[in-house]
DNA sequence: GTCTATACGGCGATAGAC
DNA sequence: GTCTATCGCCGTATAGAC
């Protein structure tokens, strides 16, 4: 009878519980304030361990970033599947999105803003990164573009933009809410995304 | 004669030499990236110096956080002084005031990141960061209002809210065009705050 | 008030046993 | 493939000269 797991197997394995343990303590101490060792020993393994499955620190942050990346793309078309395209709940989606964001996995927007920092220092990372923004951005292309159809499309809007300016809030209301949840309440994404979404079709038929 | 610079004038001006030296080396290397060794040189001084003026790193890093605090408010101050309010120009200077920090104070948003990071991490810091905020906003609902009350003030949309709104799309838009410069043009932060105010008074409008 | 020198600890990364 | 032990470096903060 053969082992449970292969020798690929247990080494996948170890390499994900890694990338968890990564992504949680990256998250609470930064990259430069998390230690190999923190994250290793976080993992249940030594910086030994560590190194043999990751080349680097750097390298393990990376591999993160790529590794969220398909998280979350699952995520969407997750929430796409769940609604369905023109239901009319998209928006209604997209308030509930912002509210488990924000609330639940706290991790999330101190990671973003983790990788953010890094690109922006490190220019020869700013490449995957827009790679992964651009891929959530099409996720959400999708969501954005049902609440447009439902509405009424207008023609002249383009809804690369319209999915641009709702992501931007998206992540500005969530780092506020941290900061002040009184001044972000549960429903205020909704709404904002109504005035948005009521505005643009104002605009478009004045135009 | 009395020389030029009394003893409290000379130390005056190395705490704000460093606290410059500071705000650029934080935003280039963050707050645990940077040492104070590294901080000092760049004011020009030694670390000695440095623990002079400033108990600690973190001491320093916070001193920051109120420093540039003021330095939002008065230029806040600026604009609404040199357009003045319910000329209708405020919605065209909340556009300029993004591309200029978007494309020139580059420092400025790495910043935000940092102080938000630190203070999501260190919960007692969390009040000061808020109470920075705050004060930016409220500089900022003075711009939100003249612009509303020139579009026809709706009774039932208070500004605070408003206000909220129009700063996460702020970051949010910063954040998403240092990544992918192509995908938020200079015009679409002025855009989408068309769409947001239009959107508003349709609403009310209904309502 | 500022500088030089240093104490002291922690970090990333590697080597070699198993 | 993982662990233990360790190297070399750099970090914060301090002490004492000037």
């Amino acid at each position: 009878m053969r082992r449970r797991l292969t020798r690929a197997e247990t080494k996948a394995r170890t390499r994900a519980l890694l990338l968890d343990a990564a992504a949680r303590t990256f998250a609470r101490k930064g990259f430069t304030g998390a230690s190999v060792e923190e994250i290793a020993e976080a993992a249940g393994f030594s910086t030994g361990a560590l190194y043999s499955n990751f080349s680097s620190k750097e390298a393990l942050f990376l591999e993160l970033l790529s590794d969220r990346r398909r998280d979350r793309l699952a995520a969407a078309a997750q929430a796409l599947d769940a609604h369905g395209a023109g239901t009319g709940e998209a928006v209604a989606e997209l308030g509930r999105l912002l509210v488990d964001v924000a609330d639940k996995d706290i991790e999330f927007a101190a990671l973003q803003a983790e990788f953010w920092l890094y690109a922006i220092r490190n220019p020869r990372v700013m490449d995957a990164l827009a790679a992964s923004v651009r891929e959530s951005h099409q996720a959400l292309e999708g969501l954005v573009g049902a609440a447009m159809a439902r509405r009424g499309a207008p023609d002249g809007v383009c809804v690369e933009e319209v999915s641009t300016v709702v992501a931007a809030l998206f992540i500005g209301l969530v780092r506020q809410r941290r900061i002040d949840p009184d001044c972000v309440s549960e429903e205020l994404f909704g709404q904002a995304l109504n005035w948005l979404f009521t505005g643009i079709n104002a605009a478009s038929d004045e135009g």
